[in-house]
RNA sequence: GCCAGGGUGGCGAAAUUGGCAGACGCGCCAGACUUAGGAUCUGGUGGAGCAAUCCUUAGGGGUUCGAGUCCCCUCCCUGGUACCA
C-alpha cells in the first residue's frame, strides 16, 4: 500500500491546533475568585465517565461518550455558559497490582505510564478539557480526601426520626460504634482464594469473579462494611428528580428491591421440660396467604435453629448445615431445581388459626434477606410448592381468581398436587378476609396481627450493606487503627495516609492484606496498629466529579464556592432556543428552578456502572449533603448511556476476534476530525452499533468537501483560498437551508442527536458545493456550526477567513452559536399531497395562505381525482392544512 | 423464568402531536473530467412489472379518512437478573 493522498492536509492542521490549545489552555474554566471568572455567566457541568488507565491504551469505545460530551461542551461555550468539562484517571485498580506481582514493577509506575499514554492519546482526538483540573484517584493529594470522606462516614450515623447522616455526637445511645455508618462486623464474604481477597456482591457473578472470572467461596470474616442500606429508602425515592433513562432507574430499584410486607410472628410449641418460649419472626409480602401457610422454613445459618431443633434430630440438622455450608454459592443456586431440607421435629403456632405447624430447614430460605426465616404457601409460592411436592407436605388454596365461596367448612389440607398460583385474587378458606381482594385482605390481615402483637406492617429491602474493605496493596489505606481490639480514626492531620513501599506484593494467602507484611509501618504506636485493609476501587471514583470543582483545595475536598457555583448553580439545564429568547437576558433565566436535585448537568458514560458506581457515589453525596458539605442532594441530573461500539463483523470487539480498532490508526489515516464525525454519525449515541470503515471514509470525504468549499489547489499544489468567497448576501434558497441548518443542529446537539445533526451539515454543504460564488456569512455560520464535531477544520478555514477578510471577531472558539429565524424557514408556497383512500395519488402545490376550502376544492378539482372517484360518491373529505387532503369515495 | 430495550432497502440509519416511508451516508449502476482513477463532479438506486399499476417498516389481528408510529397476540435479537419470601 502506497502512500496514499491526503483529501485535505488534516496531518497538518491538527497537530497544530492541538499544540495551540495547550499552549494557551483554551478551554479552561476558571473557578469562582479567579481573575478571569464571569459570574455573570450560568454554569454547565459536562462529566464524563473517567478510564481506568489500562496497559492496552485507548479503544474506540473510550471516545464515543467523550466525543459527544466534548461536542456539548464545546457548543455550550458558544452559547455562553461557563462549562466545566474535566478528565481525570481511576487509577487504583487490580491489573496494576497483578502486573506489579509478576513483575515487581510498582503499581505507581505502570500507573503512571499507563495515564500518559493515554492523555497522549486524548489530546491527539482533540477534546476540549480543562487540564489543568487532571486528576488521579491514586495521588495522595486526591486520596488524602478520600479517606477524609470515610472518616465522615465513620463518624456519622443515620437518625431514623431525620431520615438523615448526623454527627455521632448526636447520638444518645450507649454504643455508638453499632450505628457508625462505617462498621466492622464478621461477616460471611465472598473470598476469592485466586484474587486473594474478599469481592463484593455485585462484583460477584455467577460465583466467580467478575475480575478473572475465579471461584468465590462465602467465607466468615472481619470486614469494613458502609451502612448503605439506611439510605435505601432515599435512594429509590430521589431518583425521581434525575434526568436517567427509565431503565437506569428500574435496574437500581430492582437492585434496592423495596418489599413492602408484613412481619408474622409464630410462636414455637413447647415440647416438654426446660424448654424455653421461642419466637420465629417470618417476612412475607402475601400477608394475605396466612391462612394457607402449612409449613414454616428456617435458612439453615439462622442461629434459632440450635434453640428450636429438637434433641432427636440435632444430628441430622447439624450434618444438613455442613452439607450446605460446604456448597459454594455457584453450588447452591445451580442445584436450584432439585430443593433440599430436613424437618427440626419442632412445631409453631400459626398465629391466625392456632394451627400447628412443622419447622423445617431448608437452603432456599437464605439467611441474608428478611429474617431467614419464611412461612411457607405453597398453594400461592411456586418454590414452597415445589418443596411441598418433593417432602409431602400440605397444601391449601386460600387466593382464588374469582370471587367465591369456601371450599368446605372445614378447609382440609391437601397433598395431592393443586396447581400453585401466585397471581393476586381473592381471599377463600381464610376466615378474617373471606371474599376479600389482594390488596384489601393483606390491609386487614394486618391489622389484625398489629392489633392482636402478632406481627407488624413491615418494609425489606434487598439491597446489603456495601462491604469495603479489600485486602490488596493498591488501593486507599483505611485511616483507622486499632488499640485494644478496638477501631479508632486517625485525626485528620495525618492525612494523606499512605501505604508503604512494598517489595512483595502477593497476596499471603490466609486473607491477611499485603500490608500485614509491612511490619514497620503497621505499628502506629506502643500499643495501636494500623488497619491493614484497603478501600475498593469504587472509593476514587465516589466523588472525583466533586473534587474536579476545585481539584488543587489544599484546605477542604473541595472549596466552598466553587461548590456552590458548579454543583449548586441553578442556572443549567438544556434548552432550545430560536431567535426569539437569544437574548442573554433570557438565556440566564431557568424555567424550572428548583426542580434540579442534581449537581453535574451532563453524565455520559457505559452501562456497565448502571447500578454500582452510581449507586455508591448517589450514597456517598447524600452523607456529605446530609452534613451540610453540598448544595444539592444527587450528584448527577442528566445521564446518558452510551451503546457499545461493535467490530466490524458485528462481534463485540476483542482479541480474540481480530477485529479490534484502535482510534490511533483510524487519526493516522483519516484525521481526528473524521474520526469524531463518523463515531457520531454512525447511529444514535445511546444505540449499539458496527464500526465500518467505508463509514469513516464517507465522512472523510464529508469534510473534504467543506475544506475544498474555501480551499482550491494551485497548480503547483499548494491551498489557497477559494476566490469564490465573496462579502454578499446569500439568496432566498441559500438563506433558508442555512437557517433551517442552525435550527436543527441547534435542536440535535441538545437532544444529543449527533448523527443527524452531520446529516443536516451535509445537506448544507451540498447545497453550497455547486455555488458559483460562496457568501461569506454562510461560510462562517456553517464553520461555527460544525466546529463542536470537527474543531481542527473548522479552526483552520476560520482563520484563514479571518487573514483575507480580516474582520477581528477573533478565534472561531471565541464566536457564540448562531441563531435562527424562524421566519426564514416559512415557505409561501407549500405543496400537499392529496390522498384517494388513503393513498397518495398526486401533489399540488399551493399558496401558503390558502383557506381549508380553497385547498379542498382544488384538490376535488384535480384530474387524478376526477379519474378514480368516477361512478363512486365522496364520503368525506379530510383537509389537514399545509400537509395533505384525503378523499374517501365509495 | 422474570424485567428492560430493540426488529425499517444490499448495509449504517431518518421520519414533531398518527399525515408524502427510506432524509443523510455507505455500497452499487451510468455519465463527465482525465494518460490514469481507489481522486473529483453529475444523475440514478426499496421490491415486482414493458407499462399503467401493485407490493413494502419481523408476522398476524384491531382502532382510524389515514398506522413505522396507538391497542391486542405471536416470533426473533440484545442487555440485565435469577430461590429476595
Amino acid at each position: 500500500m502506497g502512500e496514499r493522498r491526503k483529501p485535505y492536509p488534516f496531518d497538518q492542521i491538527e497537530p497544530k491546533w492541538q499544540a495551540l490549545w495547550d499552549e494557551c489552555c483554551a478551554f479552561r474554566a476558571p473557578n469562582p475568585g479567579e481573575g478571569d471568572f464571569d459570574p455573570s455567566k450560568p454554569k454547565f457541568y459536562i462529566l464524563d465517565m473517567f478510564p481506568y488507565p489500562s496497559g492496552a491504551g485507548l479503544h474506540v469505545g473510550h471516545p464515543e461518550g467523550y466525543t459527544a460530551t466534548d461536542i456539548v461542551s464545546r457548543y455550550k461555550r458558544m452559547c455562553g455558559f461557563n462549562v466545566l468539562h474535566p478528565m481525570g484517571w481511576d487509577a487504583f485498580g487490580l491489573p496494576a497490582e497483578q502486573y506489579a506481582i509478576k513483575t515487581g514493577q510498582h503499581p505507581a509506575v505502570t500507573t503512571r505510564e499507563n495515564i500518559a499514554k493515554f492523555k497522549t492519546q486524548l489530546k491527539r482526538i482533540g477534546f476540549s478539557y480543562d487540564w489543568n483540573r487532571e486528576i488521579s484517584t491514586a495521588d495522595p493529594e486526591y486520596f488524602r480526601w478520600t479517606q477524609w470522606i470515610f472518616l465522615q462516614i465513620y463518624n456519622s450515623w443515620f437518625n431514623p426520626s431525620t431520615q438523615k447522616a448526623e454527627p455521632i455526637s448526636t447520638y444518645r445511645g450507649t454504643d455508638p460504634d453499632s450505628v457508625r455508618l462505617a462498621y466492622v462486623a464478621n461477616v460471611a464474604v465472598n473470598w476469592c482464594p485466586e484474587l486473594g481477597t474478599v469481592l463484593a456482591n455485585e462484583e460477584v457473578i455467577d460465583g466467580k469473579s467478575e475480575v478473572g472470572g475465579f471461584p468465590v467461596v462465602r467465607r466468615p470474616m472481619r470486614q469494613w462494611m458502609l451502612r448503605i442500606t439506611a439510605f435505601a429508602e432515599r435512594l429509590i425515592a430521589e431518583l425521581d428528580g434525575l434526568d436517567w433513562p427509565e431503565g437506569i432507574k428500574l435496574l437500581q430499584r430492582n437492585w434496592i428491591g423495596r418489599s413492602e410486607g408484613a412481619e408474622v410472628v409464630f410462636r414455637v410449641v413447647p415440647s416438654s421440660e426446660s424448654e424455653t418460649d421461642a419466637d420465629i419472626a417470618v417476612f412475607t409480602t402475601r400477608a394475605d396467604t396466612l391462612y394457607g401457610a402449612t409449613y414454616l422454613i428456617l435458612a439453615p445459618e439462622n442461629p434459632l435453629v440450635d434453640q428450636t431443633t429438637r434433641p432427636e434430630k440435632r444430628e441430622a440438622v447439624t450434618a444438613y448445615r455442613e452439607e450446605v455450608a460446604a456448597k459454594s454459592d455457584l453450588e447452591r443456586t445451580d442445584l436450584a431445581k432439585e430443593k433440599t431440607g430436613l424437618f427440626i421435629g419442632a412445631y409453631a403456632v400459626n398465629p391466625v388459626n392456632s394451627e400447628r405447624i412443622p419447622i423445617w430447614i431448608a437452603d432456599y430460605v437464605v439467611m441474608g434477606y428478611g429474617t431467614g426465616a419464611i412461612m411457607a404457601v405453597p398453594a400461592h409460592d411456586e418454590r414452597d410448592f415445589d418443596f411441598a411436592q418433593k417432602f409431602k407436605l400440605p397444601i391449601r388454596r386460600v387466593v382464588a381468581a374469582e370471587v367465591r365461596s369456601n371450599d368446605g367448612a372445614n378447609p382440609a389440607a391437601s397433598t395431592r398436587p393443586v396447581v400453585c398460583t401466585s397471581g393476586e385474587g381473592f381471599a377463600i378458606n381464610s376466615p378474617l378476609i373471606d371474599g376479600l381482594p389482594t390488596s384489601a385482605a393483606q390491609a386487614k390481615i394486618i391489622a389484625w396481627l398489629e392489633q392482636n402483637g402478632h406481627g407488624r406492617r413491615d418494609v425489606r429491602y434487598k439491597l446489603r450493606d456495601w462491604l469495603f474493605s479489600r485486602q490488596r496493596y493498591w488501593g486507599e489505606p483505611f485511616p483507622i487503627v486499632w488499640r485494644d481490639g478496638k477501631h479508632e480514626a486517625l485525626p485528620e492531620s495525618k492525612l494523606p495516609l499512605t501505604a508503604p513501599d512494598l517489595k512483595d506484593f502477593k497476596p499471603t494467602g490466609t486473607g491477611e492484606p499485603p500490608l500485614a507484611k509491612a511490619k514497620d509501618w503497621l505499628r502506629y504506636s506502643e500499643a495501636a496498629f494500623r488497619e491493614t485493609n484497603t478501600m475498593p476501587q469504587w472509593a476514587g471514583s465516589c466523588w472525583y466529579y466533586l473534587r474536579f470543582c476545585d481539584p488543587t483545595n489544599n484546605d477542604r475536598f473541595v472549596g466552598e464556592e466553587a461548590e456552590r457555583y458548579w454543583i449548586g448553580g441553578e442556572s443549567s439545564g438544556f434548552r432550545v432556543r430560536s431567535s426569539e429568547s437569544s437574548s442573554p437576558e433570557t438565556r440566564t433565566l431557568n424555567p424550572e428552578p428548583l426542580s434540579m436535585p442534581g449537581g453535574v448537568d451532563l453524565y455520559v458514560g457505559g452501562t456497565e456502572h448502571a447500578v454500582l458506581h452510581l449507586l455508591y457515589a448517589r450514597f456517598w453525596h447524600k452523607v456529605l449533603f446530609d452534613l451540610g458539605y453540598l448544595s444539592k442532594p444527587e450528584p448527577f441530573q442528566r445521564l446518558v448511556n452510551q451503546g457499545m461500539i461493535l467490530g466490524e463483523d458485528g462481534r463485540k470487539m476483542s482479541k480474540r476476534w481480530g477485529n479490534v480498532i484502535d482510534p490511533l490508526d483510524v487519526i493516522a489515516e483519516y484525521g481526528a476530525d473524521a474520526f469524531r464525525c463518523y463515531e457520531m454519525f454512525m447511529g444514535p449515541l445511546e444505540q449499539m452499533k458496527p464500526w465500518s470503515m467505508k463509514g469513516v471514509e464517507g465522512v472523510s470525504r464529508f469534510l473534504a468537501r467543506v475544506w475544498r468549499l474555501m480551499m482550491e489547489e494551485s497548480q503547483a499544489g499548494h491551498w489557497l483560498l477559494s476566490p469564490e468567497i465573496e462579502e454578499i448576501a446569500p439568496d432566498k434558497r441559500e438563506l433558508k437551508v442555512l437557517h433551517a441548518t442552525v435550527k436543527k443542529v441547534t435542536e440535535d446537539i441538545e437532544a444529543l442527536s449527533f448523527n443527524t445533526a452531520i446529516s443536516q451539515m451535509m445537506i448544507l454543504v451540498n447545497a453550497f458545493t455547486n455555488a458559483p460564488v460562496k457568501p461569506l456569512s454562510a461560510m462562517r455560520t456553517l464553520l461555527v456550526l460544525l466546529n463542536p464535531f470537527a474543531p481542527h477544520l473548522t479552526s483552520e478555514l476560520w482563520q484563514k477567513l479571518q487573514l483575507k477578510f480580516g474582520e477581528s471577531e477573533g478565534a472561531i472558539t471565541d464566536q457564540s452559536w448562531p441563531a435562527y429565524d424562524e421566519k426564514l424557514l416559512v415557505e409561501d408556497e407549500v405543496e400537499i399531497v392529496i390522498q384517494v383512500n388513503g393513498k397518495l395519488r398526486d401533489r399540488i402545490v399551493v399558496p401558503l395562505t390558502a383557506s381549508e376550502s380553497e385547498v379542498e376544492a382544488a384538490a376535488l378539482a384535480n384530474p387524478k381525482v376526477h379519474e378514480l372517484t368516477i361512478g363512486k360518491t365522496i364520503r368525506k373529505v379530510v383537509v389537514v392544512p399545509k400537509k395533505l387532503v384525503n378523499i374517501v369515495a365509495s
